[in-house]
DNA sequence: GATGAATGAGGCTTCATTCAT
DNA sequence: GATGAATGAAGCCTCATTCAT
């Protein structure tokens, strides 16, 4: 499984979803963009939507992961582990820029079905930031916050770069995290 | 202009185009909304794409406006000032959710012209923000930030409610700003 | 309902689908012999598959009322209702010969669903012949014969014709009729 | 030739044109029934049209060979050679029911040339029919009815039985072969 | 203003068949 | 013999838009 020739297609798929959208990207020009010919495409595929879908999969399943992985560290304190997640995230965002533009972008595509599916999947990821902060909260070293909404907050910061973060640009995805926390620990307001 | 039927059809446009999207959204379904013919439509509209054209660009002026009101109040200071920004901008999404939708999720599928006059008023608001966010600095209310990422960053945040804020909910579209107002000012970080 | 142009679209779907047979007729053919563009016809119709069920349906329905209306007059003795019965039915067979051949041969290309429907149409046809051959053997007219695969095989028979018969050839539907009901009233054993 | 690999794909194409109709049978749906991928499957066939050819042929030659060695038997009585001729014929249908369907039901799709072909064992088989009821007349056993409409009344008869009959139901092949011959010889008129 | 027939381009998908390995 | 990738043609259907009435 996961054939050279199906990730060629993903590619120019996630490639040709990010530049024109996943309505105005038609089969024959994934198919010209990896020399198939369109009913060749079928040999790899079930269809486009399900192109999509596996698409918009495997990226949040990709945030999903790193942030599983974060989250059983138990070395970390709070903050730490806070910026940590900040930086996966960007990293995922910046050097998959394409693919997350998929997620956020085209996955709404999808039929019920499937949108479902990578819905519920993008509500596990916010519940393990929201776990997240109620820990760090917890632990006595974030205010009490509204997690959720904070999480949701966060997210959409760092999800928004999807659309203005060029790569080559002044700031690296690490340098973004690293602004980003300190406006999320410590805010803007300047100590008097 | 902006006759009643024009206005209608903005609205069964707008109601459309957030619950199928704008692909997905035929003139025929938008017809029938409206109880007219598809032909007829066209009467009212020069294509569907100028009603997304026109869609997106109501919601993006409406930002603009409301944020340019603001900073020519000079009896603000700048912390207030950032309340009311966030409070005019979750207003304005939690209200207009539908209308959001369409210029956040939808205005993608223009073509490249009039993409570019919609990117154009969203770059000019984000300029606005930073200007705010700049000038909060000079004043020594703000640490000295880097005002366009932190921007990006707030509006990112308050974009993103247009994917989960629901209308009843337990909390106001104030009661967020607020929460948001306490996240980007002070940040979490509890004060030892 | 039923406008000039349905029933153009009908009357050319029987034409075709007679002569190279329901799969081997594209929308296309449809649309070449009524002299309209391949998407105009979906004006007047749902679908390709649905043109051949209301085919079936038009010609199936066309045998059923024929029949019930000869099995309401009281006044016929069973042997002059058979005769009646096989006129009727060749005479529909033969001058809707296109047509009953969409019924007989093509329906089979329906979908599961619509098959049914037919096929319950096709049913109560069978019933009535059958009941009609009750009916003659409670009057003392005919042999306690077994009704059901009786009036199989005269429906056999009869249906069968949509194969072979040829306008203009040497028998009339009424002359046919004669033949059978000879056939299947007195047998072809020669009395000693 | 002839190869048990052959075989076994005719029978999974018979049992498959049977279920679902030569035309939505894929080549794939006969190479998975015979655990072969579809390209294996031109080491044994040469196209599906032929596929469905041979199994047409086999089924109408059955027909005709059966039918032969009946008529070449000087012992019986015209009346017992209709019996025989009923059974056999009814025999073929009941225990080859998926073979005769595809004859009758699906050797329509064939194209011209190898209709024809079929076409002309059809009329073959008609023609010794007729001949034999014609011996029947001669012989003073018949009535002087008009034989070949008699036997294509009688063919219409048995073939539909392709249609209804169900194995295991309450009939047997000869049962219905007797029913229909008291049906053919003697009619259904009630003596007084 | 309103209709609805018609267009024509384009979209996704299926499929019998071939062929190099 | 078997595979499975690739072809290329064809099929059904949708849809934004136009226009005569």
């Amino acid at each position: 499984m996961a054939s050279n020739k199906y990730e060629e297609i993903a590619q120019a798929a996630v490639k040709l979803f990010e530049r024109k959208g996943y309505h105005a990207t038609s089969v024959q020009d994934i198919a010209d963009e990896v020399g198939l010919q369109k009913g060749s495409l079928y040999h790899y595929i079930s269809s486009k939507e399900d192109l999509l879908m596996q698409l918009a999969h495997r990226s949040i399943s990709d945030f999903n992961a790193k942030m599983e992985r974060l989250l059983e560290d138990q070395a970390l304190t709070n903050r730490e582990r806070l910026l940590q997640a900040l930086e996966n995230h960007l990293h995922v965002v910046t050097t998959h820029q394409s693919l997350t533009t998929v997620l956020l972008r085209e996955a709404f595509s999808l039929k019920e079905e499937p949108q479902k599916v990578i819905q519920e999947l993008s509500d596990k990821y916010l519940n393990l930031w929201t776990r997240m902060l109620e820990e760090g909260v917890a632990a006595g070293e974030f205010r009490p916050v509204n997690a959720r909404v904070t999480a949701l907050a966060i997210l959409g910061s760092c999800n928004w770069a999807y659309r203005w973060y060029k790569e080559g640009g002044k700031l690296t995805a690490e340098q973004i995290a690293g602004l980003f926390a300190d406006l999320f620990l410590d805010g803007m307001t300047k100590e008097q």
